[in-house]
RNA sequence: GGUGCCGUAGACAAAAUGGUAAAGUCACCUGUCUUUCAAGCAGGAAAUUGCGGGUUCGAUCCCCGUCGGCACUGCCA
């Protein structure tokens, strides 16, 4: 048997983290079992389904890697199945036409709360006589479909991750909608409603395991007694933790940046992303090692060490997973990613025109990076033209003899037209040398005088790249400005 | 109110068919390297396994109770 996995979004908003980690355990699953991973659009809701959202979804997962294999298939082109198997349950007997208002339903669970008693439906449309729905048809009332569902039965699952779950059909809110009231007056029924639209998707698809999060639980005892009323075979089913936010409740959008667009924004690696998701309430076998690609995850990955606690979202360790990625891809490849970041933050930055020193650039400052976002701060001192001392700085640049330390480097500096690295060594050597100070002293005056501040990444590099765009004769002369008004 | 699930260090978590001092990762701290910061490397601290009781030679793992957290309880998905 080949394994069918789905991703089924509704697009209501944009891809949600939530979604997308089911997405990761489900492609998981898929490329491990060497099955198919599916990807459904759930936009029965046709009051907020929006196209761009389904736009955003796919582009997220791509972005993410998640390729799926077939789809994406839309509900909203499937209604005609759907009314199918609506029409069957009816005329099995197993549905009928419930005429509540909703005011009629929203007063009687307000009067079963005021009981302190459960809310739930009590099925008082079940045994409608001729009459009675003749009557409410008369008023003009139109119908849903409600799917009967008998008290007394137990529905049993064995779920892949929880184990054995059981769940009481008294316990399911009394007989389901499955399909909305008709809006047009000839139709027999409106639109579909998810745990139908669902089943027979899932039936009609061939999906043989459910991979969801736990908070669709009660649905899956739902859609169980669905499976069995359309006379379909049930899929295997697990269920997986939530992911959680410092107070330890469900991530929603409340919590901030929780679309797969937000981190990407914010200077996430896809692979980085996808690393962590994995490890939100999954764990590889030898756990020692935690930075991994999804191939390398699909290789070992497994249903049975899905956790079944919810799992805390934890930005310090997404940012050191990101920084990981970060660090380890090669300079020329992590230019093309920090441009768009640099031009935001309004540095007119161009990589066709000026690759090795970007690229430099890059090398320079990439171990310092956390985010691609924070690309723009780290080499501020080095793309700016103008320069703010640091009081530090200032206080370094007046101390005794770093003026003169200071004329002689610029000095050196006016007899070589391209500065290299030894070029800069040797100059640090002599004037240090020449000054008969610390070496140390030199380095500091030059880091104050070059960069403004007392700290920040390799000097000599960053030297040189301030040398190639002509900016260090300029900054010491602004230095030495700097510590003679600063003296006086 | 009902139902379900969960509860191992600040966070993610491993392990034991019940058996010697309870993995690992992040965060934190220290050292090292460096002109400095970061990164890297090395090391450290941090858990009476929610609480109470029971079974047992022995439980954190089994049983009972209790507390807490979360999810669900829609003509949303």
């Amino acid at each position: 048997m080949t394994v069918r996995v789905r991703i089924a979004p509704s697009p209501t908003g944009n891809l949600h983290i939530g979604t997308a980690r089911t997405a990761v355990f489900n492609w998981l699953f898929a490329r491990h079992q060497g099955g198919k991973f599916i990807l459904r659009i759930e936009d029965t809701d046709t009051e907020r389904s929006r196209p761009e959202y389904t736009e955003n979804i796919k582009s997220g997962l791509t972005w993410l890697g998640l390729n799926w294999d077939e789809g994406p298939f839309f509900q909203t082109n499937r209604l005609d199945l759907y009314k199918k198997a609506i029409q069957q349950l009816l005329d099995k007997g197993l549905a009928y036409r419930c005429y509540c208002t909703s005011e009629e339903l929203e007063q009687m669970r307000e009067a079963q709360k005021a009981r302190k008693q459960a809310p739930r439906y009590d099925n008082r449309h079940r045994n409608l006589t001729e009459e009675e729905k003749a009557a409410f048809v008369a008023e003009g009332r139109r119908p849903v479909i409600r799917f009967k569902i008998e008290d007394e039965r137990l529905i049993e699952w064995n779920d892949l991750v929880r184990g054995k779950v059981t769940w009481k059909a008294s316990d399911l809110g009394g007989d389901m909608v499955i399909a909305r009231a008709a809006e047009n007056p000839e139709a027999e029924f409106g639109q579909p409603l998810y745990n139908l639209a669902v089943v027979v998707d899932d039936t009609d698809m061939g999906i043989t395991h459910v991979v969801r999060g736990e908070d669709h639980i009660a649905n899956t005892a739902k859609q169980i007694l669905l499976y069995e009323a359309l006379g379909a075979k049930v899929p295997e089913f697990a269920h997986t933790p939530l992911i959680l936010n410092e107070k330890g409740q469900k991530l929603s959008k409340r919590d901030g940046v929780t679309s797969i667009d937000d981190f990407k924004e914010m200077g996430f690696l896809p692979e980085a992303m996808a690393n962590y998701m994995s490890l939100l309430g999954w764990t590889p076998p030898d756990s020692t090692e935690e930075i991994f690609t999804l191939s390398q995850a699909a290789e070992k990955f497994d249903l049975d060490r899905v956790n079944k606690a919810g799992a805390k979202f934890d930005w310090a360790k997404l940012d050191w997973i990101n920084s990981q990625y970060i660090h380890n891809m090669p300079a020329d490849k992590l230019v093309e990613l920090l441009v768009p970041y640099w031009q935001k933050a309004g540095y007119k930055v161009d990589l066709e025109s000026d690759r090795p020193w970007l690229e430099t650039l890059t090398a320079l400052i990439g171990p310092s990076l956390t985010r691609l976002s924070d690309a723009p701060k780290e080499s501020r001192l080095l793309l700016g033209e103008s320069l703010e001392y640091s009081e530090d700085a200032i206080e370094q640049l007046q101390k005794e003899g770093v003026g003169e330390i200071l004329t002689s480097i610029k000095e050196a500096i006016e007899s070589y037209s391209q500065l290299t690295q030894d070029d800069a060594k040797d100059i640090v050597k002599k004037v240090t040398k020449q000054a008969k100070v610390k070496k140390g002293l030199v380095m500091r005056s030059l880091r104050a005088a070059l960069m403004g501040e007392l700290q920040g990444p390799d000097l000599i590099q960053s030297w040189l790249l301030l040398s190639q765009k002509g900016l260090d004769k300029v900054r010491l002369q602004q230095s030495l400005e700097q510590s003679m008004t600063s003296e006086s």
